[in-house]
DNA sequence: CTTGACCTTCCCGTCACAGGAAGGCCCATA
DNA sequence: TATGGGCCTTCCTGTGACGGGAAGGTCAAG
C-alpha cells in the first residue's frame, strides 16, 4: 500500500512516516516507480510506533520497544525497565505541572480581572515565585 | 554589572541572558569593551523572566507579560486572561499525562518482569492504547 | 490529453536554548 | 613586563520530532 492509506491506518501523518524512514525505524520497499510500497509488517509497526509514542515514550524509547518487540527472544524484564523509568518522568512532569498550577492559580485568584492597574499577577511573578 | 553576576542573581545561566537580548526581551547598555552592562532594572526584569519562564509561560507570552508589567497603566484583566488561558494549557497537560500515567501504569502491572518472552506492556502497545 | 490527486526529495522553520570554537579583555602575581 | 587564568564577545551547529511548502515526477479518470 503507498503512504496515505498506511498513514490513516496508522494515525500518523505521511510526513512522520517519511522521518520514521529517514531515522531508520522502518524500512518500506520501493516500487518501480519510486513509490514507498509498505507491507502488512510496516504498518503493523507503525501503529505500534504510535502508540509508544501516544504514550509519551521517546523516539529512542521507542526504537528500543521497537526492537525488544521485534526480538521474540527478549525478556520482559527489560521492557518493564523501560516502562518504569517512563512512568518516573511522567510522574515528574505532573508533579511540575501541579505546582506551576497551584502557584498559578493561586496569583489569578488574588486577582480581581478588573481595570485598576495593580495586578497582584504581575507582583508576584516580579517579586518570587510562591 | 557584568553578565555572570545578573546570571547569578536571575538565576538565569549567561548563555539564556543573551538569547532574551538576541530576541529583544532587554536591551542592555554596552561597556567601551563592549561587555553588556546590567542596570538594576536589568536584573529585575531578567528575575521576573525566570519567574514567569519557571511557571512555564512561554517566551512570547513572558514578552507580554514584560510589556504589561512595564505599562503602569495597563489592565490587569488582559494579565488574568493570559494566566488563566495558561492554566487551561497546563490542566490538559496534566490530564494527557494522567491518561498516559493510566494505561502505563495499567500494563506495568499486568507485566510479570521475568525473563519469559510474552511481554503484556509489548502486547499492549502492539494492540492497542488501552 | 488534460486534470487533479498522489507521490518524491530537499530545504527551512519550530522552541528555547546548550555546547563549543576562536578570539579579545582584565586583573593579579612573579 | 610577561603570563596565566578567568571573564567576556560573536558565530555556528545541534537538539526533538516533526510541519510547511516548493519543485517536480506519476497515475487514474474522464
Amino acid at each position: 500500500m503507498n503512504i496515505k492509506e498506511v498513514a490513516a491506518r496508522a494515525g500518523l501523518p505521511a510526513k512522520t512516516i517519511r522521518y520514521y524512514e529517514d531515522i531508520g525505524l522502518i524500512r518500506p520497499k520501493r516500487a518501480a516507480n519510486g513509490y514507498r510500497s509498505f507491507a502488512d509488517a510496516d504498518a503493523a509497526k507503525l501503529q505500534f510506533l504510535a502508540h509508544a509514542r501516544g504514550l509519551g515514550f521517546t523516539i529512542e524509547e521507542c526504537r528500543a520497544l521497537l526492537a525488544l518487540y521485534e526480538d521474540k527472544s527478549r525478556a520482559s524484564a527489560e521492557v518493564k525497565k523501560l516502562a518504569e523509568s517512563h512512568l518516573d518522568r511522567i510522574a515528574a512532569k505532573i508533579a511540575e505541572l501541579r505546582a506551576m498550577q497551584a502557584t498559578l492559580s493561586h496569583l489569578v485568584h488574588a486577582c480581581a480581572g478588573d481595570n485598576r492597574p495593580d495586578c497582584p499577577i504581575l507582583q508576584g511573578i516580579a517579586e518570587r515565585v510562591v
